[in-house]
Parts: structure tokens; C-alpha cells; sequence
DNA sequence: GGCCGACTGGCAATCGGTTGCCGAATCGGC
DNA sequence: GCCGATTCGGCAACCGATTGCCAGTCGGCC
């Protein structure tokens, strides 16, 4: 292939670590860079001959584009930030898949950063992050408002599981979770129900509870309110003592782990879920039906969250191939072991 | 705050969505854009009072560096690429939460990449990466060796769980972890072993098997592989025919998430887990303390092996703050309850 | 008092692309 | 055969930093 490239031609590639740009591609075919510029970025602009013998330079020397040059003059990094709050928390998989694989599909790059669910840790990540690229998903963040606001106003911001003014956001159906939840507890015999929330800072806990309060009051049920509590295994876990104490016969816990936690801590003190005490969580995680009982879990679409979260990054950056939808993502009861039949006390 | 900032100035950088640049510091502060430059860049190199005027003024203009714009003179772009296999495979989040805290915390961003276990799909991935980063780690790759050893011939390369020649890689202590596993199973009066292994292209996987044949040999036990098979839990499901077919007292599991699957199955199949079949995986993932029986397992340092791989990419860049141990990562077996007794058959 | 070296800060080239503008060549139409 | 429109490709400025080189200043030392 290369032994008939020009010996300083090949010399300098070689310095370059083997990068050939689109300067070495204009030299090799004996045209200005900014032809060979227009032959690889814009098609249809120079004619199919130069082009050809451009696109065949560019193989020869097996071009790739510099994407940091390219970013330079278009403000484009192609690049799109994922913000999540614990990427050990199996939510966050099929959002980082669904985003995953929707940006590689449009040629955008993603970076994933952590929070570790701490607010300054966040804001700190979000701001290293923002100049480097077009748009930033962020999936159940607990930045507050006026700073997500802010920030939307400088790159395109995509809310996940999180609803402000004026920003954009990707939103499962919560209250029809919510309700068919209920609905399944009250025909399970449930006559009072506690809530273990998540954090303060979280919106969708907020909401979680909320609907759950509605449906609740419809149907005439007893709710409490138990957080707020750490969004894991452990302050599910820590969480039975306040539970035993509120006596409910069902815990609809803000998340799966949360869930696991308790129904792990409940047998450990010897009750036993769900003859003694329904658990239900959200989310359906990997690990909700491994656990015994399974997981009755109210299940989202996280993968199709993350692919519209990147789907609507795309839209505002005028790169998205169609538009995309701003329904609400439904949610479906999973039913399994962890709740049954309430019994005579 | 910026009531005072000369009119242009304020009207130039609105119209950059509020991101300064040098030049406007240098304007602000009546000074040379180099000089900027090198009082941000290289503190001492400029005295401390126009340093201190510098400074100043980047923080009224509330200043951050075009990471973009940096890359291009330097070749650095301060990002550190990480290839996976599968995202939702919980193996990887140990990696990715060690391998994003320390890319951080030395000021890089982190880019992860999944390849769906695709040969094809990594390739293109991996080229797809490669201009916009400064170093890569591959974890569990299933590209061929000389394809790795050309990658790393243009930037620095960590393998994860793979050895090449010449390549850096983190791995962990195969014998020691398979030989404490074996151990345990001949405790148990196992004779007779089966090992489900994973997709030929793993290395790994093929380590562990032959780090079996010799435990195995020593110990005058039997073994059979079973497999390729999918490192996942519909692999480990099925393979449970197999399983029955070669009747071994103990499954070994190239992964944990094959141990559930074949767990799974079996306990649909009417098989106890463990006093009809012993099984045991490898990892210790999210899930295998969830599942009943509880997962016996080798436990890998998987947070640890993200931090070192970053680690070592930083070396290589000549950019870590110390130099990174080349120790096998020491491996801990996690008796269970999916290990028992081998049953009068 | 003069010379040397260290310290500061400015100038300008450079990284690798993109793009507005312009002129030459080509084409179709009458 | 001439004219205006269109197509094609080159020129050069620009994106926002970094850095080698150089000149001016200053202090110290002989």
C-alpha cells in the first residue's frame, strides 16, 4: 500500500503517530485542504471525480478526522455527558445502554460521570463536564432548580426522571404505576401502606409519593410516609425498624434496592414477606426477581429513557433524524412473590 | 459583578453563551494572551502580582479552559476511553466506578464504549475512539491479539482480565482463586466437576479453565468443559441440559451471572441447588448474595482493577502521581450457600 | 561601573480542521 | 456564437489555546 507514498509524506505521518490529516490527503492528491475538506464533509459539493480521488487518498492513508480540530471552528465536540447519581445502581444500565447506543448510532460520543449521589459532587462534575460537550443528559440528578435552569440555558439539557420549567425531560408515567400498585395491594386485602422514600432531593420519590397518597385517599387507605432514607440496599435495610414500629401491612419502597433491602433485613429478623408484610419497589433492576421472593416492582422503560434522553439532545442540536415523542413512558406492573394476601392479624 | 465589564467585551462573550476565553482575560487585565496562558497554566512562571491580576479577572469572567481548544496544540485531550462487552453485565460497574473516580480525580474525563460482546461492533467502537483519546482500557476485549498490539502501538492501551505481549494489563490471581475453589469443592467430596465456559475470545475464561485442569489433575478430580457458551444468564440457563448430560457433582461457572442462570434452571428443573448440584461462579456481581441459594464465588477486585487500569494509562502519559503496582489483584473466595455436601447418589 | 544571568512578558507560529468569498471553467439556452 | 448561471476548487481568516524565541528589566557580583 504505502511503499509508494512520498518519502517525507510517509515521514511525517510517521511523527504524528500515524495520523494522517487532511493536509497529507490534499498533498497525496494534488488539491487544496479545504477541498479535501469539502469532499469528506459536505457530499455532493465538489464533483464526483475530485471527490473520488480524494476518498481514495483518504483510504490509502487511512484518514480519520482529528476530532478535537473539528471541534475547534464548529463548537461541536460531538460529544454528549451523562450525569448519573450511582452508576452502581442497576437503574442506571439501560438508561447508559439506551444512551449508549442511540448516541454511537448519530456519531456522538458519551461520557459518563458519577455523582455519588452528593449534590457538590455533582455540580462539580457537571461544570468539568459542560465545556467539553454539546448537550448533557442528566438522570435523576439532585442539582437544584435555578442551577439546572442556568445550565440549560448555556448547552442543551435533558432531564431524566425530573420535571423543571422550561427544560426538557424524559418522564415515566407515575401516577398509572402508582395506581395499578395500589390498586393490586387493595385487592390483596391492604388497608394501610408505608412509603419509604428516597432522598429530599429527589423529584421523582416526591412524585412517587404523591400519586401514592392520591390513590390512596381514593380508596380510602392508610399511608405513611417513612424517609427520607438513602436510595440503596442499606436504607432499605435500616428502614425495618421504622417500618416495624408503623405496623403497615404493605412498604411500597421508593426504589428496588430499597425494596431488596427491607425484604433482606425483614426475614433476617424472622418476618416473613409477604405473609407477614408485602414489598413492592420500582424500577424492575437486575436482581428484582433473583431475590426471594421475587420482586413485585412497578417496571420503567430505562432503556427507551436513554435513548430518548440522547434523542432529544440531538433535536435541540439539529441533528436528530425525527423528532421524538413527549409521551410520558409507560410503566407495567410486574407482580411476583414479595406481596400477597394480607392475613388475619 | 460584570456591571463593569467594557461593553464589547460583555457583548463578545455573550454571544459565546457566556464562555470566555483567554483573550478576553488578556483584556481585562491588560495583559498578553500568552500571559494568560502561562499564569493559568503554569503557576510560577509569571510574577505573583500579575498572576494575581490574572486570576482575577478569569474569575470575574468566570473562566474555563476550551478543553477543545487545549487538546489541539497539546495532542491531550484529557480523556480516557473504557471498552466493554456489556454494560448491563454487573462485572463492569466495580471497573467503571473505580476507572471514572480516578480519571476524575486526576482531571480526566472518562469515555466508556460497549461492544455487545461484538468482535465487529469493539473494532469499530474502539476506532471510533481512538483519535478523541489519550489512553484506552480494554475490559474483557474480544479483539485479536495483534489488532491489541497495533492499538497500543498508537496510544497507551490497559487490558482488563486479557494478556497480551508488550501490552499493559491488570489482571487478577487466576490460580489462586480457581485452586481455593477447588479446594473447597473437594472438602465437600466433589469428584467429578463441570466448567461452563465463556465466548472463545475470552481469555480469561480460558485461564480459568486451565487453571482448573491443574487444580483439577492435582487433585485426582474429574473435569469437563462445557461450552463456548454466552457469559450471560440465558448461557448459564442453557446449559443445564449439558449439565445433566455429563453428570458432574459441581458446576463451576466461568461467570456468576452463567452460576444464576444455571441455578436458575435447575431449580425450575426440579434440582436442588446445592445437595443435587453444587454451583459456583466467578466475581462475586450485584445479585449473587440476592439469589437463593446465595452464590458461592471468587471474588475479583473489580473497583480496584478500574483504578489501576486508569492508574497505569496515567503512567503511561506520564501524568500519575505514582507508579502503579503490577501485582495480580488477590481474589477471595465467598462460600455460599449454592456449594454443599455431595449427596449419596 | 559593567557584565552576566534570572525573571517577566510579548510576538507570532502552530495544532487540524471549517467556511465565506472569489475567480475560472463549464454549461445550457437562445 | 454569445451571455448569464452554475459548478468547482483555491485562498485565507478563524476557532482558542500552547510554546519557542526574544527583548527588556533588574539584581548581584566582581
Amino acid at each position: 500500500m504505502d511503499d509508494e507514498l512520498p518519502g517525507d509524506l510517509a515521514e511525517r505521518i510517521r511523527r504524528r503517530n500515524g495520523a494522517a490529516t487532511i493536509y497529507d490527503i490534499a498533498e497525496l492528491a494534488g488539491v487544496n485542504p479545504s477541498t479535501v475538506s469539502r469532499a469528506l464533509g459536505k457530499p455532493g459539493r465538489i464533483s464526483k471525480k475530485t471527490e473520488e480521488k480524494i476518498r481514495a487518498a483518504a483510504d490509502r492513508l487511512d484518514f480519520q478526522f482529528n476530532p478535537m480540530a473539528r471541534a475547534l471552528p464548529t463548537g461541536r465536540s460531538h460529544t454528549i455527558g451523562l450525569m448519573v447519581a450511582d452508576i452502581t445502581n442497576p437503574v442506571i444500565f439501560g438508561i447508559v445502554r439506551g444512551a449508549e447506543h442511540t448516541a454511537a448510532a448519530a456519531g456522538y460520543t458519551l461520557v459518563i460521570a458519577e455523582s455519588q449521589e452528593s449534590g457538590e459532587a455533582e455540580a462539580e462534575a457537571v461544570s468539568r463536564l459542560l465545556p467539553s460537550v454539546d448537550g448533557l443528559i442528566l438522570a435523576t440528578t439532585r442539582l437544584a432548580d435555578e442551577r439546572i435552569v442556568k445550565l440549560a440555558e448555556r448547552k442543551p439539557v435533558i432531564l431524566i426522571n425530573r420535571r423543571v420549567d422550561e427544560v426538557a425531560s424524559v418522564l415515566p408515567q407515575v401516577e398509572e404505576g402508582v395506581t395499578e400498585l395500589v390498586a393490586h395491594l387493595d385487592d390483596l386485602g391492604h388497608r394501610s401502606i408505608a412509603y419509604l422514600s428516597g432522598p429530599e432531593t429527589s423529584w421523582i420519590s416526591r412524585r412517587r409519593w404523591e400519586a401514592l397518597l392520591d390513590a390512596a385517599e381514593r380508596r380510602g387507605m392508610a399511608v405513611v410516609e417513612i424517609g427520607p432514607l438513602s436510595p440503596t440496599i442499606d436504607g432499605g435495610r435500616d428502614a425495618l425498624r421504622r417500618v416495624q414500629a408503623a405496623r403497615p401491612s404493605a412498604v411500597i419502597a421508593f426504589n428496588d434496592l430499597m425494596a431488596i433491602g427491607l425484604i433482606q433485613a425483614a426475614t433476617a429478623a424472622g418476618i416473613h414477606v409477604p405473609s407477614d408484610l408485602s414489598v413492592a419497589g420500582f424500577d424492575d433492576i437486575f436482581g428484582s426477581e433473583l431475590i426471594v421472593p421475587a420482586l413485585t416492582t412497578v417496571r420503567a422503560q430505562l432503556q427507551l429513557a436513554g435513548e430518548r434522553a440522547v434523542g432529544k439532545v440531538l433535536e435541540a442540536l439539529h441533528d436528530a433524524a425525527e423528532p421524538v415523542s413527549d409521551e410520558p413512558l409507560a410503566t407495567t406492573l410486574i407482580v411476583r412473590g414479595s406481596t400477597g394476601q394480607v392475613s388475619a392479624r
